[in-house]
RNA sequence: UCCGCAGUAGCUCAGUCGGUAGAGCAAUCGGCUGUUAACCGAUCGGUCGCUGGUUCGAGUCCGGCCUGCGGAGCCA
């Protein structure tokens, strides 16, 4: 029976036989330390010449960086190993001698590693970050669950755009032309009209030419979708399911974030409630800082960041001008000219992760949006339809989890939240 | 699309005034009983991104193109 890297501690002055590959090795003359790794962590084997057989110590010699092996060793508590624990190695079964490696443990550049993406991400960095993406999915299931949230897909391939605005990838379907979906979010709104409160969390596509460090073409978006529920209330979910996501990774993956030497305390404070701006407020803010920027003006990367810099965890910006803002969004009544929505900026120049709103639930109003902004009804009449027939006030909202997972972990760029990245002009491998 | 930077060994880079290609790592061989990107010695390793030009001579100077990186816009 193999045992792995993750239950070793279970089985201090055992024999315990493991899969493995060599991630790497020193040796000396009458002693080899090789480092291992099984996916589930990180453990050093100790092979002794005078106490193996000359077979066993051989086949250790025999082993390349990545070669992949069965290995049994008694298991020892040492305080000289940084996960605690080392494998004092008895034997040694080489499953295959990998060829040259081209990863060597010495600095590589940013094309490389990226050409070399599907050998890249056994490196322990890449397992740390890849290990935290998987505990934030993990969190988000287990929130919405709590919370009697349904989980619901939307399509992928879809007949119109959301919005006009946005590039889409185009592809065939059959003999009509369609698209990769960008957003779930309308069919999300159909969903809560059925079940009352949803979630989706899918992948999204975006056929633009950005070439930053928060952007990919193909990123995964938590789409959640909520009937009867208003803006405030939708603020107040959003900052619960926030803090709860950073908690949760803070609590199952103290390892992974000190591999990453992410400074936690930063993330310890990451706990609602956080603090509002207005839209207002934020220009204000930004024209006292020296910005050029006047009302009605969208924010850039640097705005978002000059006034993130102000807060010691995540800040939401309210009640952004209407005409900035997407076509399904609701009008303050009291403001006609702004619409309750939100964007939620991450600290530390993460950039935003949450954009929400609460929806347009009128029927007429919906119709004169239409209008304006030069949508086929035709194409959306099943959307108008939910205004027809028992609309409520409803609120939604949509996360980036490469966006997320980039901030919690603190990598500079989100090509690495993610296993294979797909970036303009990458799409390999 | 725009602005800025870069491209030399498998990788990371150096290369002076234009004079005929260099280091570390990796690989291979040898040495070393506690290494932490181990260390020490030897060996192997080149279409200097492509293309045209200037020159007796170009990795080096000039023009064009390609690719990558960083940033902007757009957005999550």
């Amino acid at each position: 029976m193999l045992t792995t890297i993750a239950q070793i501690g279970k089985h201090v002055g055992e024999e315990v036989k493991l899969g493995a590959w060599l991630s790497n090795k020193r040796s000396s003359g009458k002693i080899q330390f090789l480092q291992l790794r099984d996916g589930t962590g990180f453990i050093q084997g100790v092979v002794v010449k005078n106490e193996v057989s000359p077979e066993v110590w051989e086949a250790a010699k025999s082993l390349t960086q990545e070669s992949s092996l069965y290995i049994t060793g008694a298991v020892r508590a040492d305080e000289r190993s940084k996960s605690g624990y080392e494998l004092t190695v008895t034997g040694v079964e080489p499953v295959q001698i990998a060829e040259e490696y081209p990863i060597t443990p010495k600095e590589h550049g940013v094309e490389f590693l990226m050409d070399h993406r599907h050998l890249w991400i056994r490196s322990s960095r890449q397992q740390a970050i890849l290990s935290i993406r998987s505990a934030i999915i993990q969190a988000v299931y287990e929130f919405f669950k709590d919370r009697g949230f349904y989980k619901v897909d939307p399509p992928i391939l879809t007949p119109t755009s959301a919005e006009g605005t946005t590039t889409l990838f185009h592809t065939q379907y059959f003999d009509e032309e369609a698209y990769l979906s960008q957003s779930g979010q309308l069919y999300m709104e159909a969903a809560a009209m059925a079940l009352g409160r949803v979630f989706s969390f899918g992948p999204t596509f975006r056929a633009e030419k950005s070439k930053t460090r928060r952007h990919l073409i193909e990123f995964w978006m938590i789409e959640p979708e909520m009937a009867f529920v208003d803006h405030e209330e939708s603020l107040r979910i959003q900052e619960e399911f926030v803090s709860y996501v950073v908690q949760y990774v803070l609590t199952h993956c103290q390892f992974e974030l000190k591999r990453l030497e992410r400074d936690t305390e930063k993330l310890e404070n990451i706990k609602a409630p956080f603090p509002r701006i207005t839209y207002d407020e934020a220009i204000e803010i930004l024209k006292k800082d020296g910005h050029e920027i006047e009302w009605g003006e969208d924010f850039g990367a640097p705005h978002e960041t000059a006034i993130a810099e102000k807060f010691d965890r995540p800040v939401f910006i309210t009640h952004y001008p209407t005409s900035i803002k997407a076509f399904y969004m609701k009008p303050d009544p009291n403001r006609p000219e702004v619409v309750l929505c939100a964007d939620l900026i991450a600290p530390e120049g993460y950039g935003e992760i949450i954009g929400g709103s609460q929806r347009i639930d009128d029927l007429e109003l919906m119709k004169k949006r239409y209008e304006e902004h030069q949508l086929n009804p035709e194409a959306y009449q099943w959307y108008l339809d939910l205004r027809k027939y028992g609309s409520v006030p409803h609120s939604g909202f949509g996360l980036g989890l490469e966006r997320t997972v980039a901030w919690i972990c603190g990598t500079e760029h989100v090509r690495e939240t993610i296993p294979f990245p797909r970036l303009l002009n990458r799409l390999y491998p």
